[in-house]
DNA sequence: AGCGCGTGCGTACGACCGTACACTGGGGAG
DNA sequence: CTCCCCAGTGTACGGTCGTACGCACGCGCT
């Protein structure tokens, strides 16, 4: 047995129930996703990174399927409630225009993180029809919150706007600039 | 001994008798990627669908790293095709507005199998920076055959717009209409 | 105190994986 | 014709996978 070193035993002592433990098992999830991607998930791999014994999973979820689609739905919503806190903050549409580069300049771009864990969700729901209400919710709150301060068919191209210039932000040998990107958000919004 | 001129048919190593074979592997892996993704591609499952035996596949790759590769550049290389055969197509920036917004409405949204491929691709460049040749490649090709009809930076705007747009139609349950496409478009390359 | 009982875990099984490698058999050299 | 050689293949091995399932054991009830 290794010495792991983050969750040793129950602190009291004993066997407690652990009502944490299932959302820590999503968690490791996405960490592991991230990491190895779908692919390469598996029951043992994820059990080892939450900490939990192998036997846990199958007790706590159905079966892979159902793991990835809770974490999924996780991860999208907490995406979700990021965008909308930043649409929110906004006090007009010229801010919010702001903010739309700042998701797409910052937010992702930032770590690759969260940029990998997407592009699996979309590989997924590609695929899988089955994981398609995550992106569909997904998409409908970011046009929801978009159109605080855009007219639906400005939020519609707003939202596809930031998923290419984030993922081609990502990809880019050589990315566009802050500018560029200023620039586009200014031309899909203006009247 | 006179060994003048008898080997000089193929270029690379040692003759083929089935020079189709190698490629129709190629061919068969993107099929059974568009079927099961990457997750589920196997030696053993493309060689079923390329009608060869598995030892084959060892033969002609050294690993599924290389297979996937080839697989992938193949798909990005006649991607690119496509897009620039288009782009050429059109004779002046009106024309090749057109052109893009039947990209976006029709080539991709066609059949899945393309949308999977794709998507398997950005998931895996995400992750690996060993794919990112293959995307960065394809996105500057397209970036080239845009800027035959627009300049540098709406040519960049274009093509995140076409990735976005694309995405959404491909995922959301009820995707935009072509007026948005068009509208989209319009506001993008408007000066 | 004794005692089920059910939550939660350890382990084992069969399937499938990538890859190595010994072999074969058909066509060109002699 | 024979012989040899290597392109191409069949098979076996070590490993990881998902999942089933029997069992341990602390808690609540008596």
């Amino acid at each position: 047995m290794t010495t792991a070193g983050l969750e040793e035993q129950h602190p009291e002592g004993g066997r407690r129930p652990d009502p944490g433990r299932r959302d820590r098992i999503i968690d490791a999830c996405l960490d592991v996703i991230a990491e190895v991607g779908v692919a390469g998930t598996s029951h043992r791999r994820v059990a080892e990174a939450a900490g939990v014994p192998l036997g846990s999973m199958t007790y706590h979820f159905t079966g892979m399927n159902e793991l990835l689609h809770e974490a999924f739905t996780r991860f999208g919503t907490a995406e979700s409630d990021q965008f909308e806190r930043r649409m929110a903050a906004a006090t007009d549409a010229a801010a919010a225009a702001d903010a739309v580069v700042a998701i797409i300049t910052e937010d992702v771009f930032d770590t690759p993180r969260d940029l990998v864990i997407t592009h699996e969700l979309y590989t997924l729901a590609a695929r899988d029809p089955g994981f398609r209400d995550i992106t569909n919710a997904w998409m409908a709150r970011s046009r929801r919150a978009l159109e605080r301060h855009f007219d639906p068919t400005t939020a519609r191209m707003l939202d596809a706007l930031i998923e290419g210039l984030t993922i081609h932000r990502a990809l880019d040998i050589e990315p566009h600039g802050r500018d560029v990107v200023v620039d586009a958000v200014r031309r899909i919004t203006r009247r």
